[in-house]
DNA sequence: TGGTATAGGTAAACGGTGTTGACCTGTCAA
DNA sequence: TTGACAGGTCAACACCGTTTACCTATACCA
């Protein structure tokens, strides 16, 4: 039952709560990866991490906060919204044609998939403002590119959707660069400024 | 097998299998109206037509069955993919913005809102393939079509996940025809040719 | 050393879900 | 009168996420 020796100092504590909630955490990901989320019980999760069902609720409130927790280390588009802005579009068009491809951490695949679940879909509700439209706005240049900054998030969620649901086997078909390209060309209208009445 | 009282012709039978069926799927619709799908259990629906509830599934296969039926007699763009080929971008825009502000349809709003549930995917995952983007590519004039049509698709459902994932605030704020006109012209943008390098 | 507070973990139940199989019953045909 | 059968009922099944009451081993303190 005990674990006497620590290995190392980063690894965190061996047992006590804090190497409990690790274990789950880490359990949670595993299983989620591999099957979905909402294929996944909680007392899969309990029984692979070798601890009782009642302690994801004592520790996590609820199946939903393991996710809250999951998606909370990983942030939604990692490192995207950042850096120059010539090639914001860009990169984000990259982004997704790579996840309509399938690429991308195992994990991420997994739940794009699992999209579905209204657990996911509550979490995700959150995430998606905070993690994705608040940002874009505050990297364009503040509250009045919300707009923007929605229709962005609108295209991305768009593609990954269509993905799920319809496999998306005509997209993957065609040239990646030329589907890159449009995206991106996309993802640039999203931005123009609407004052401009245009032709 | 005497049937009394038909009301008239074409209001089907008032009882027997069919009738039913019919009490079934309407009470079904009903509350799918005003709780959504997932809120809705297969005892409420059983209860509020008066029925048994193994009824359901021996009628319906099961409770996924019933919004399959629902969705077949509603269909997703009703009347929107025909007619004058020029003005189809735009009759989408507008139908986009008036799901954006939360017109349509009852049921329609209430499936919106809980398009989280996997049964409600499951059943979409068909239904969007075969009633936008199978008919969407076919009208636009052949298989050569379909990532034209998945691209369409893409910016349908994404404005959709956006509005149910973050409310469209910003987007709901701007000038109603400026914002079906960004939105035409992504569509238009979707529909243009790929093997057109642009500029 | 003895006593106790407590962190950490457990077992069993609760109320809910969708679904199924065995059984009943009323109506019709022979 | 008898039998078949469509139509309907009931109780159970196997899960689910979650909660409650309980136990146990450790750590601290008089």
């Amino acid at each position: 039952m005990d674990r006497p020796d620590e290995t190392g100092s980063g690894a965190g504590p061996t047992r006590g709560r804090e190497a409990t909630r690790a274990r789950i955490l880490a359990s949670a990901r595993e299983l989620f990866t591999d099957e979905g989320y909402g294929s996944v019980s909680s007392r899969m999760i309990a029984s692979h991490a070798g601890v009782n069902v009642a302690l994801i609720n004592r520790y996590f409130g609820a199946k939903r906060g393991l996710l809250t927790e999951i998606l909370r280390e990983d942030g939604v588009f990692p490192g995207l919204i950042e850096g120059d802005h010539g090639t914001l579009t860009r990169r984000l068009a990259e982004h997704a044609v790579s996840r309509l491809h399938g690429e991308g951490t195992a994990l991420q695949r997994a739940l794009d998939d699992s999209a579905g679940d209204p657990d996911l879909q509550a979490v995700y509700q959150g995430r998606i403002t905070t993690a994705m439209i608040d940002p874009l706005s505050a990297y364009l240049g503040g509250e009045g590119e919300r707009s923007h900054a929605s229709l962005v998030a609108a295209v991305m969620l768009g593609l990954s959707r269509v993905r799920l649901v319809e496999g998306a086997t005509a997209l993957r078909a065609l040239d990646r660069e030329r589907l890159t390209a449009r995206i991106q060309a996309l993802l640039d209208l999203c931005l123009e400024d609407f004052g401009d009445p245009g032709a």
